[in-house]
DNA sequence: CCTTGACTTAGAGTTGACTCCAGGTGATAA
DNA sequence: TTATCACCTGGAGTCAACTCTAAGTCAAGG
């Protein structure tokens, strides 16, 4: 798959896969005859973990530490979990203060409601 | 309430509170005598405000429009309403998305940790 | 054969949101 | 009275994460 097509089907640029291959987050992927990249399966694979993790604030320094630890094979593993697990927590957290936000926003929306009710009200009593 | 007990008890740097005031998401906070700024109710009340949509993400952009249509008073209420709804839903669609991040954080740890408990039988296999 | 269009690279530029700096003021403590 | 400290200002600097640019290669269509 070249990398227009991930790019269309994953909804990142162009630049952005090509930025992240640089950096270390997917793999080197292979190129055809004339060097032009075609993604593989497992490079697809890479770059949907790396989207869902990044979508969800995951900082790109961390997500390279993990895949560099992917890399190095199963001696890892532990380290590897201790990340997520850390991660996770983190992402918890922050969830649980934009659900505080949310309730902000829907008592703040509800209270406009509110407002513009008693305001139509108010001009259909001068109506009257 | 001088800037350095709002900064610490809201955790914002006065730098930041500074910056917000600048840039008018904060209103333009009284001075005493020497030109230093003393936070009132209000002040306080717009810092917590401010705090809260930061931390889930909202944009600085919408929050100054928004704050703009406040200090514009009553006839832009429905506006105002328009941007809370919409940055509601903005909001409840980021959370969906990390929620989606956690189930698949999850699902990761829990295979790394039946991978560690295998390769301890592994082990303890080997020792026999 | 020539052009078009998708791809390549290295490196520079942009954006959002702060964060820091230099230089200055005024109140307080030694 | 001199030093320390918290505050002030305008403007520059930083950081993460892209995003864009210039210059070049190659395959396919007219």
């Amino acid at each position: 798959m070249k990398i227009a097509e991930v790019s269309e089907r994953y909804a990142i640029s162009s630049d952005t896969l090509r930025y992240y291959e640089r950096i270390g987050l997917i793999p080197q992927v292979n190129r055809n005859g004339s060097g032009i990249r075609d993604y593989n399966e497992n490079d697809i694979r890479r770059v949907e973990f790396i989207k869902c993790m990044r979508r969800a604030g995951l900082p790109i320094e961390t997500l390279i530490e993990y895949i560099a630890l992917v890399q190095q094979g199963d001696q890892t593993i532990e380290t590897r979990k201790e990340i997520l697990i850390e991660q996770r927590a983190l992402l918890a957290a922050r969830m649980q203060e934009m659900q505080a936000t949310l309730d902000l926003l829907d008592y703040k929306i509800s209270v406009y409601e509110n407002a513009i009710v008693k305001k139509e009200k108010d001009i259909a009593q001068i109506a009257e």
